[in-house]
DNA sequence: AATTATTTTTAGACTTATCTAAAAAAATTA
DNA sequence: TAATTTTTTTAGATAAGTCTAAAAATAATT
């Protein structure tokens, strides 16, 4: 049986799950405060809370680890998350940095059956707007190897997968020259001095890109 | 400026409206939280809270009145619920009387955004699945005049766009018998005695039903 | 009108989630 | 290693939303 968590449980974890990934190891108390916009206080109050809940083991002044019910949880909200940001980019006609805060709020509606059906909707997606995998029902990724458009050898082409960089700024000027999700890329030169390179989208129109841009874009065959 | 209410101060208000607009005067303290499932003190302190947001006119031992601008927050909060409604059953294939638990959780998703975008996928309905009238964005409804369809004619005919009861057991008898918010209904026979009456459906197959059915379906021209 | 019954409100307590200020522990620096 | 700084925890407070038990007001009945 799983734990029944609120609202407010289901961020933390979600924040603590994600700074446990990315440190592998043991998430601290301030670094989930920063995340959260929160004080430490709250997050020493939560984390014991979650820690009696079994979702996260926590030792006083050592930080937290998830558990494996915890990464199950987690990973059950990631999943609901990025699920609502491919229906409202999808269906709704959301623009890709205009989701995150709607689904910040739908990620918590409880209802298995909705997101079943949402998840046929959308065709069993693996990769939400962002390039980021879609956990399935089990919380397993289905994720082929990736790497940074930057990697590309000339004549060589990938599929868009992922952003690394999520800023309004970036998704948009990826809109502007026609990059998304899904988007066919051919390497047609690259410049050895500054890295910069010349693309083409999707059989079609060929831009030219920063390296900085060619390394937030990465692909997969 | 509207005002800023809670999930809870949100269900509080839409509750008290629905039974306002019953009864034609002012509700009382018991009548909400039989309604609510809670307890009349709860209700009590709600109810002072909702009044000091202006959204509620109270008077100790006298019941509550919704204000203009009470009323106005509760039929968005309506509006929502029934766009959900609608939405759960013509996108993601829910049965009409599965949808009610769910859109409970999403009427109170704050994104106007979301629910303009959400409106115009679902091509701006005047109804949602139960035949509830949808108010539009300023709280309006465009409703034609209905009537049961037990007051209809021999050989008259209307289109059903309101079920008055809710119970799973009657909608799964309607989904069985082929009636549905939309479908046409023509009186071919009626049996003075008892009130039970013989209809065709859609110009197609004709099903006998009882009074009792025959005043719980709503019909227009 | 007086009594009884019902409804509503108040008083006080509890939980969740948050905060500030102060104390304790751990990490860093001299 | 001792002193200092940073991090974390504790203690106590607050607000939202709920509850039970008792008091107060209103309504119904004899």
């Amino acid at each position: 049986m799983t734990v029944m968590l609120s609202f407010a449980e289901e961020n933390y974890l979600k924040v603590i799950y994600h700074l446990a990934e990315q440190s592998g190891e043991s998430v601290s108390t301030n670094a989930i405060a920063d995340e959260l916009n929160t004080k430490a206080a709250s997050v020493t109050d939560m984390i014991k809370r979650l820690s009696s809940k079994g979702v996260l083991s926590y030792q006083k002044y050592k930080g937290v680890l998830v558990s494996a019910e915890g990464k199950t949880a987690a990973l059950q909200v990631i999943r609901k998350h990025r699920l609502w940001e491919t229906f409202l980019v999808a269906k709704l006609k959301f623009n890709w940095d205009e989701v995150h805060e709607v689904a910040e709020q739908l990620e918590h509606i409880k209802s298995p059956l909705l997101i079943k059906r949402l998840d046929e909707l959308l065709g069993h997606p693996k990769f939400d707007p962002h390039g980021d995998p879609i956990p399935d029902e089990n919380g397993e990724f289905n994720e082929k190897p990736k790497s940074p458009l930057f990697e590309l050898g000339i004549e060589q082409s990938g599929i868009v997968v992922t952003v690394q960089d999520d800023s309004p700024e970036f998704l948009q000027y990826l809109d502007k020259i026609g990059i998304y999700i899904g988007a066919k890329i051919k390497l047609i030169d690259k410049v050895e001095f500054d890295g910069s390179m010349e693309i083409q989208i999707d059989n079609r129109k060929t831009v030219f890109i920063s390296k900085q841009v060619s390394e937030n874009i990465w692909l997969t065959d």
